[in-house]
DNA sequence: TTGAAATGTACTCCTTATGTACTCTAGAAT
DNA sequence: ATTCTAGAGTACATAAGGAGTACATTTCAA
């Protein structure tokens, strides 16, 4: 599995995958050839083969239509099925089709950090969640920032730049206070590149 | 690794990785020759091996469009630094020291969904948020549901059993109000699994 | 039940694109 | 002087994409 594909094996399970979403049945060999432009029956079933060497696809031997896919553990990347919103039906996603949470978390400066307590709760940041910190010693005004207090005390705020010098650290929770601090007591160390928060 | 590279070699490797990341496969030996302006085939195979022997790439011997970049980091998975809390300082987690998003996001029956809307934002479920849905036709009450009211409708809610056969889709906000429908009404189609936002 | 149409599948033949090894040249750096 | 880098060009085996034909079976409607 997760071996390479041509192009056109890429295009051929597409097309077996889409017809099999949209007409909830599989496809016939010259069927799928008419979808991706192969006009020769033989030409689809090798690499009908080949996708089956690969291990994509299982036969059932002479059985119409008896193309089985095979699930894809591929767990990099998740299907995506479109919008939801309240009180509207799910609105299809045109152009991309899956979602890898490692291209939009990953990246080479970046680290995980779990979240205890509640001052950001008002930004939907709350107790447990995960935040992804990228590692940058500058930040924008209003951005949300990992910030080192006088070289001692971390912590996630957003960040406001005020005339001479001074900085504030604003909490997203309106029973708490803003903090102001001269600039030197005050080191960036990262800035908030995403949340994640698991619930099973 | 992280061996010197000449500036040919460097260029073609950045033409590989944006050729990567803009079409999702890779690219010929002849397309990297165009995109650096180099003509002979040949030559660009040289620097292909010199990028191989230096640890960058792999190859697939003979394979159209065969070539591996090899990362230099792990993006599965990110270093997790520890907790952080407002006013005190991060406390290591002790244990585990990598936080793998792939592991705790995926999954084989999820996937995901936008959020359009604010009826989720008092449970820290915002506007363009991503939500990672675990596909299941069954729920406890309080759980967060996809639900499709009359065949028709999805939403994301709070989901409550009442007496008589009635099930209540709370919003968490309190600007909404909670609905209550017939259980032959609702559909459940998934529970919500995990929510994640981006930030950069 | 039966017969025509549709289908899966194996086979041959073809063209083009591609990877890869080879040779040759030339300027720059050491 | 020698090596390194940057390039051109050629050659060739083969991977990839494609057409077409043939035929036993499967479907399905009459």
């Amino acid at each position: 599995m997760g071996r390479l594909l041509t192009r056109l094996e890429k295009r051929i399970l597409g097309a077996i995958r889409e017809h099999h979403t949209d007409h909830s049945e599989m496809p016939t060999i010259r069927q799928i050839g008419k979808t991706v432009g192969v006009k020769s029956p033989g030409t689809v079933g090798r690499y009908i083969n080949a996708l089956i060497d690969k291990g994509y696809l299982e036969r059932q031997p002479r059985i119409w239509r008896g193309l089985k896919l095979i699930q894809d553990e591929d767990v990099t990347s998740l299907p995506l099925m479109g919008r939801i919103a309240a009180g509207l039906p799910i609105e299809a996603i045109t152009g991309e089709n899956e979602l890898n949470p490692n291209e939009l978390l990953g990246g080479s400066n970046r680290y995980a950090l779990q979240i205890t307590g509640n001052s950001m709760v008002e930004a939907g940041i709350h107790d447990k969640d995960w935040v992804i910190i990228q590692i940058q010693d500058y930040a924008d005004n209003g951005q949300i920032v990992v910030a080192l207090i006088n070289n001692t005390e971390a912590t996630l705020k957003y960040l406001y730049y005020h005339p001479n010098d001074r900085i504030e650290l604003r909490p997203a929770n309106s029973s708490l206070q803003s903090m102001i601090y001269k600039a030197d007591q005050i080191l960036i160390q990262g800035i908030l590149a995403a949340q994640m928060r698991i619930y099973l």
